[in-house]
DNA sequence: GGCACGAGCCCT
DNA sequence: GGGCTCGTGCCC
């Protein structure tokens, strides 16, 4: 009798083991890696097949075997490489193995996904024109085929007739052959004129030292924006492709995808791309053409990771410092980065993190040794580096002027668009007025779900920016019922109102998460701008984000401070990250660049430093500080949320938790480890269900995973596990 | 997660 | 007794 371990795919912590089924003698062909149907309970579930064995008897079991009851694909999902690169993940992540299997499946549980196939005529045997002079239809499709070698039918009006009578002749065979999805399959592009300069040189030279020796090897490419690296990672993925392994690049955003899938479609003619806005078909159709190894580069932002790609060579986290690589709703909260090197390990890899303005993480694992650095600290053809000027915007305000924009900007983005160049302004919050507040109480409109602040959009709705929910703002205070609300602070669409009334006649263009919907969104935007069809371009973060427009000679990055009201041990290095990105924008063609910086404390170090866009000076600046506070990266952090509907209940579990951790590790072990809280969480009550926090800081992680598995909190629902949070609440 | 099952409660 | 809600334990 043949039985199958399957790891059944429920969506919770307590029930992480597998489960013993009978292979029916139809499905005798199933092993580890498949995906299958089983009873479970009263319910059909899907699941993985992880292992399958035979069994003299079913008396070794103490309970009755059920029968799976079908499969879920017609091939196994599943390599083998994919389950152990599963397994190090749910144990590092303290996640259930479904959950983690789970990341490597391109929808959600239980849906089952169509193939498409098309029809394909081959010629079978040789034809005389002669005997189809009265037969246009069959001599056009011959004629064809004698030139090209196969048809395919889809698209093409040819009646079935006609393939009927070609077949019957035994002049053409029909093959059903599986089509792709690929909704990148229209960019195209044409390598461009370069010459490399010393810098890239010398850093192909490096990586390329151990991609030949095919073992495992982190390096840190520091290069300053415009300094071509990009240029490299297309040089080594060559060089990988040429060895016969294969390559993975990641970006931070689905929004960039596109422009560096343009790069490499230059050089390789076998790019697929993942990430996950496309259609599960779409995704699922990429799986089945990877699997087949027809694919040598998969670009995408972090889920590229989870496919079937096998002999891989080279690994690309490019801005790895960005922290949309951290999955930060779901679990298992992975942060790409340490994902990503842990695969290149398994794979005896090479892999490249490249940045500007790299983690503080990273820049000190490369001054330790242990990455590599490779430093490409000019642009290339020798561009200059913007010029960037601060402005006070207290004395803007001293001097009159309450607008977002202060009057050395607006002066400079009418010289710029006298000399008929392009600018790029910053403004890192959306919607209109960021907080909308009682005058008369000081009441603030919070999210009913999870009490954070809505922000008042210009479409008249209260929107909370988490949740997505939705209400109309409040007429009188719903706490002390004056009439005195205001709608204070500034979004982006209050922005595009402030340039129509300065420069009326610019064409202005949004790009936020409002203005950026369907799957090509950003796309649509960054074209039109690139085209030159506007003259501003403004928005959120993403338009500071790795996009190479030629035209842009100015960039204003508007409330620069705003990142460092934010009480996050990562403010500063955020705040800095983001000017230094934002002007990085400026001047990239043969156009000096000129950058405006306002903010309210222009003495704050991350906005001095980031201003000069000199990474080692912040680094030096921020890492003793770092050391002091024992934050990253000096510790680890591991975030536990505890909940209950009952606010006590939350809180003396996690009481009983951090006496624990004193007692059973602080104690104990040598190393560094301290543990806060319980505090109420940043979300203190979501959807009516208490939250408190214990933030670990440890120089031992391993130790801290020990001490959480040992009290079992990986198998409860009601406590949340976050390692390397971003943020410490 | 979700479903069955049993306890507890209300109804007339 | 029937119908409803809610907490609990189990699922090969």
């Amino acid at each position: 009798m043949i039985i199958a371990e399957v790891c059944v795919n429920v969506a919770t912590n307590s029930l992480q083991k597998n489960f013993t089924y009978r292979v029916p003698e139809r499905l005798k062909f199933l092993a580890a890696g498949w995906r299958v149907f089983v009873p479970f309970g009263a319910q059909k579930l899907d699941g993985f097949v992880i292992k399958v064995r035979e069994v003299d008897d079913a008396t070794e079991f103490d309970f009755e075997l059920k029968e799976i009851f079908d499969v879920f694909d017609d091939e196994p999902w599943f390599t083998p490489e994919m389950m152990s690169a599963a397994r190090w993940l749910a144990e590092f992540y303290l996640c259930p193995l479904s959950l983690a299997m789970g990341l490597f499946m391109p929808g959600r549980r239980g849906k089952k996904i169509s193939a498409r196939y098309e029809k394909v005529l081959t010629l079978k045997k040789n034809f005389d024109e002669k005997n189809f002079s009265n037969k246009p239809a069959q001599l056009k499709i011959l004629k064809f085929l004698s030139e090209h070698g196969e048809l395919s039918l889809s698209g093409k009006k040819f009646s079935s007739e006609t393939i009927k009578s070609l077949v019957a002749g035994g002049f053409v065979e029909v093959e059903q052959r599986r089509t792709f999805r690929d909704s990148y399959a229209k960019i195209k592009s044409v390598p461009k004129p370069f010459e490399l300069t010393a810098e890239q040189v010398a850093a192909i030279a490096a990586v390329e030292k151990f991609l030949a020796r095919k073992i495992f090897q982190g390096f840190l490419l520091f290069g300053v924006t415009g300094s071509g690296k990009t240029q490299v990672y297309i040089e080594l993925a060559k060089k990988t492709r040429r060895l016969g392994r294969r390559v993975i690049i990641l970006v931070p955003e689905i929004a960039l995808t596109g422009q560096i899938v343009a790069n490499f479609k230059a050089y390789f003619a076998d790019v697929a791309v993942i990430h996950s806005r496309l259609s599960i078909a779409e995704r699922s159709d990429t799986f089945h053409k990877i699997r087949g190894g027809e694919v040598g580069i998969v670009i995408g932002a972090r889920s590229a990771l989870f496919t079937p790609l096998e002999n891989v060579g080279l690994i690309v986290v490019d801005e790895e410092q960005d922290s949309s690589y951290k999955q930060d709703k779901n679990p298992p909260r992975y942060h790409a980065r340490i994902v990503a090197e842990e695969f290149a390990k398994f794979h005896d890899a090479a892999i490249i993190f490249g940045s500007a303005t790299p983690s503080l993480e990273n820049f000190f694992r490369a001054q330790n040794g242990e990455l590599i650095l490779l430093k490409m600290p000019r642009r290339v053809l020798n561009n200059p580096l913007p010029q960037v000027e601060r402005v006070d915007m207290r004395g803007e305000l001293r001097a009159g002027n309450k607008s977002v924009l202060s009057l050395k900007l607006v002066e400079l983005l009418k010289k710029t668009l006298a000399e008929k160049n392009q600018a790029i302004l910053l403004l890192n919050r959306r919607g209109w007025s960021t907080v909308v507040m009682c005058r008369n109480c000081g009441e603030v409109a919070k999210c009913p779900d999870c009490g954070r602040t809505m922000t008042y959009h210009a479409d008249g709705r209260l929107l909370c920016h988490h949740c997505e929910i939705f209400s109309k703002p409040p007429e009188i205070c719903p706490k002390c019922g004056s009439r005195r609300i205001k709608f204070l602070g500034t979004g982006t669409e209050k922005l595009e109102s402030a340039l129509k009334n300065f420069l009326p006649a610019a064409k202005v263009l949004r790009m936020d998460r409002d203005s950026t919907g369907g799957r090509f969104g950003h796309k649509k935007i960054l074209d039109a701008f690139a085209a030159h069809e506007f003259d501003i371009l403004f928005g959120t973060q993403m338009v500071a984000k790795g996009h190479d427009i030629g035209g842009v000679t100015t960039v204003g990055v508007l409330s620069a401070d705003v990142a460092l009201t934010f009480t996050n041990f990562r403010a500063a290095e955020n705040c800095f990250t983001l000017i230094t990105q934002a002007a990085g924008r400026a001047g990239r063609a043969d156009l000096p660049g000129k950058v405006i910086v306002q903010a309210y404390d222009i003495e704050a170090p991350a906005i001095r430093f980031g201003c000069e866009q000199d990474y080692e000076k912040f680094f030096a600046h921020e890492l003793p500080q770092r050391k002091e506070v024992f934050f990253p990266p000096f510790c680890r952090l591991v975030k536990l949320i505890f909940m209950n509907t009952d606010e006590q209940k939350a809180k003396d579990f996690a009481k009983k938790i951090r006496d624990s951790f004193q007692a059973e590790v602080v104690k104990k072990f040598s190393a560094r480890q301290e543990i806060f809280g319980p505090i109420p969480a940043a979300v203190s009550n979501l959807r009516g269900v208490h939250r408190f926090v214990l933030l670990i800081k440890s120089a031992d992680l391993s130790s801290v995973k020990i001490f959480l598995q040992a009290h079992g909190l990986h198998k409860r629902d009601d406590v949340l596990i976050d390692i390397d949070p971003l943020t410490t609440d």
